[in-house]
DNA sequence: AGCAGCGTCCGGCCGC
DNA sequence: TGCGGCCGGACGCTG
């Protein structure tokens, strides 16, 4: 499941493949045009199929760069400029090849759903094992609001005090802090992964209620949730699940986690427990967490 | 108006 | 081996 620095990895090594290049023509696969035709908003978001493949033929890629979680793929034709806001959901992933047979593990080539076959002949390959990513053309992020209601990016300045402030807001002071930390108005790209890591560093109980929890300590465990995503930046994301590097690669900060998929705890060896928090697994020591 | 709760996009995988 | 149920980012809808 790809979080900010799964996504943040991809977008490095996507951009140079991408960038500069323009699209000849667009196929969508037979699965996504039936779901579109039953009604469903099957990864192409917002418009229909035939209207995405027409108004993708002919743009050119000019950047692609991370926001929060998503992708912004920047784009350019007849002197207008586009955006196209992607998401990789659960297990989305883009390929860049020359043929459709280079995409080498099988889950990823049986789930292909859109090719961007580009005017030098090179190939742009979105595969989704679960449908959930999302491929959204648009002319400005204005053009679909929630994009705006995004939280800063957590690396820079503001993004600490946009926190503090949220956490003394009515709507979020009753609730469990791990829900507040994975809320993407309030912190950007953290999920699952990183904020079961950051709360257990902070010794922080994931359903500890906001308001009890000093502002202090919300300042510190801010910090601890950047570090984990900036380790993990550095170590390539975690490699969980369905979740590869465009190339096929792989990081292996899923080897430096201390909580997150344990049974014990590393440091106590008490058996982790369990609970749903805002409908997700959350895992921690009754022990050390408070 | 704003919010809680649930539905929606799904196939992989787990446990029986 | 077959199969029902669970899982989950993030938005949209309902009450």
């Amino acid at each position: 499941m790809p979080e900010l620095p799964e996504v943040e990895g991809v977008v490095r090594e996507l951009a140079p493949e991408i960038e500069g290049r323009t699209v000849r023509h667009v196929t969508v696969s037979p699965i996504i045009e039936q779901s579109k035709a039953n009604g469903r908003e099957a990864i192409i978001k917002g418009m229909s199929t035939t209207a995405f493949v027409e108004a993708m033929q002919g743009m050119t890629i000019t950047k692609v760069i991370r926001r929060s979680k998503y992708i912004y793929i920047h784009l350019e034709k007849e002197g207008n400029v586009y955006l196209l806001a992607t998401h990789l959901g659960m297990t989305g992933a883009w390929f860049p090849v020359k043929r459709i047979e280079d995409v080498e593990e099988e889950k990823f080539r049986k789930h292909i759903h859109v090719i961007f076959e580009m005017t030098d002949g090179e190939l742009l390959v979105y595969s989704d094992i679960r449908r959930f990513g999302e491929l959204r053309l648009l002319q400005v992020e204005a053009d679909y609001p929630p994009l705006l209601k995004m939280a800063p990016e957590p690396f820079i300045e503001e993004a600490l005090n946009h926190y503090i402030a949220c956490t003394k807001l009515p709507k979020y002071e009753n609730k469990p802090i791990k829900a507040v930390i994975m809320d993407g108005q309030v912190i950007s790209g953290c999920g699952n992964i990183y904020a079961t890591e950051a709360l257990f560093k902070m010794n922080i109980h994931p359903n500890r209620t906001v308001k009890r929890i000093s502002e202090t300590r919300h300042q510190q465990l801010f910090e601890t949730i950047v570090h984990v995503l900036q380790e993990s930046i550095n170590h390539g994301g975690s490699t969980i699940s369905d979740y590869r590097t465009i190339n096929g690669g792989a990081g292996n900060m899923q080897n430096r986690l201390k909580m997150y998929g344990k049974k014990h705890c590393v440091v106590c060896e008490t058996p982790t427990k369990s609970m749903q928090i805002a409908g997700r697994t959350s895992v921690y020591c009754p022990k050390c967490q408070r």
